[in-house]
DNA sequence: GTCTCTTAGTTTACGTCATACACAGTACGA
DNA sequence: TCGTACTGTGTATGACGTAAACTAAGAGAC
């Protein structure tokens, strides 16, 4: 390994390189390598022993199974072990902690990415593309949004949807790292912007009726009709629609056009 | 109240009214009308027996301080009855489960949003204002962003935030139902975008250096150099960083930028 | 002033959870 | 054939949310 100098000096010049980021892995806490290792690994069966009566991926099957129908709180090792056939401690022969489990449940629970497809001119179609299709996966899923997402490792689908977004990107003529940028902006945009279909999507998982769900919200937004403190946003509310209701997908899609927009006017602005 | 036509009727044209929201209000789940109620209505004490040797306010901002310093996990009723002087059981004459208690965390944790200034013509400035508000928020309170936000009651600080926002956007000249929309964008981008950045004020609060996390997502990341299936990404992970490094901040600065500059280009084309 | 009834906080108890530890049964390699 | 490495079980522990029954406090009725 580089000295410590070369690796600062390079560090400036060049960004995050592979070295720099192995030399931070190796300061990693044991445990989060541990679960981390879990997602990528080639899992090599013992030899001596009974066979395991089945396989790490049929326990993340049954944990995402039992979340998909009963949500997260009913996600509990002994859920998992009843499904499976087995006692709780069961599963710690697969997972060493329930957090261990949760991170292979994120990971397998996004599924893989839409097919990135080969540059094909129209950056804007594809990326809006893919963001059509991480709104529906979280809306599908809508327990991944509960969990804390960014420190839990990292698995081989969520890179997979990161390179499936920058593949349309890099079409676009912009640098690298502006590319991370907007990388960042229509992730961002996409998760935050979501949010309100996926809590309508836990509500329908708990087995609600929509209209329950939006006697719920409506209420408190109610809330602000007619009080003195919220004047103009409750002229939001009260606003006439402008022709046919949009649907929180309508929505969500006009929203993205604006952020495309956004990134076009850069994209000319910076490669032209 | 009025007929079913007449209130039908009334949707299509006019959009959500105050009496369509109350007339779902009336349909609400008894025990979400009841946590909703704790937020917004002032609580009356009986003249009868004992005075309460505390306030409700008192509870919840046992609970906040004890969710900054030591993370959600550490927030249990028995934690918040201790810090108080309580036993566990006595935290339920105040709130009438962790739920509700939670809901009241929520909204107070919140705080109150930026003063909306009267309009005073430059609403970009006024609405990265907001967004750079609601960031530092969010990070200051990392543990808000782990609650499910939206199924929850929205109280006074919420719709508070929501007000500050819709005062400078109502200064462009748009529609309401256009403002709503781009309500949806701003919001939704600042959350989501500000994710990486909370994941890192979490780790801190856990007493963890930020070298630490750094080194967990980079050990992560890292797996995407030299792996045939993330070529494209790791190109943008290993890009030379143009200049001076990006802070986390700056990054959202910049995106935030980017997502303006599409509105604005809404604006102008939908109000001359 | 005493009595009564409402309310505040405590005690105890229950069911559920993650998980530690010791064990029993299993099947490969020697 | 035997030892040993491994799988799944049984049992136990401590923490959690909260239900129910309790004790004690204090204002209004007489």
């Amino acid at each position: 390994m580089a000295g410590k100098k070369k690796a600062a000096a390079r560090r400036r010049g060049r960004g995050l390189t592979h070295d720099d980021l192995m030399t931070a892995a190796a300061r990693i806490d044991p445990e989060l390598r541990r679960r981390s290792e879990l997602l990528w690994d080639d899992r090599t069966l013992p030899t001596r022993g009974p066979k395991p009566a089945v396989t790490p991926d049929d326990v993340v099957q049954a944990a995402i199974q039992i979340a998909d129908r009963q949500g997260l709180s009913a996600l509990t090792m002994q859920a998992v072990a009843a499904t499976i056939g087995f006692t709780a401690m069961a599963i710690y022969r697969y997972f060493p902690s329930k957090d261990a489990l949760y991170d292979a449940i994120v990971d397998v629970g996004m599924g893989r990415p839409p097919r990135p497809t080969e540059p094909r001119g129209d950056w804007r179609a594809e990326v809006a593309r893919w963001a059509h299709a991480k709104r529906a996966m979280l809306c599908a899923r809508p327990w991944l949004a509960e969990l804390p997402f960014v420190a839990a490792p990292h698995g081989p689908n969520w890179l997979g949807w990161l390179e499936a977004l920058t593949v349309p990107l890099s079409t676009t003529g912009l640098s690298p790292a502006d590319i991370g940028q907007m990388i960042s902006i229509i992730d961002g945009y996409t998760r935050g912007a979501s949010d309100t279909s996926i809590s309508l999507a836990r509500a329908r998982a708990r087995g609600e009726s929509d209209a329950s769900w939006a006697a719920a919200v409506g209420a408190d937004l109610g809330r602000a009709i007619g009080d003195p403190r919220f004047p103009r946003f409750a002229a939001v509310l009260t606003a006439p629609s402008d022709g046919q209701p949009r649907t929180m997908e309508e929505s969500f899609d006009f929203g993205l056009e604006r952020v495309l927009d956004g990134i076009e006017h850069y994209v000319r602005a910076s490669v032209a």
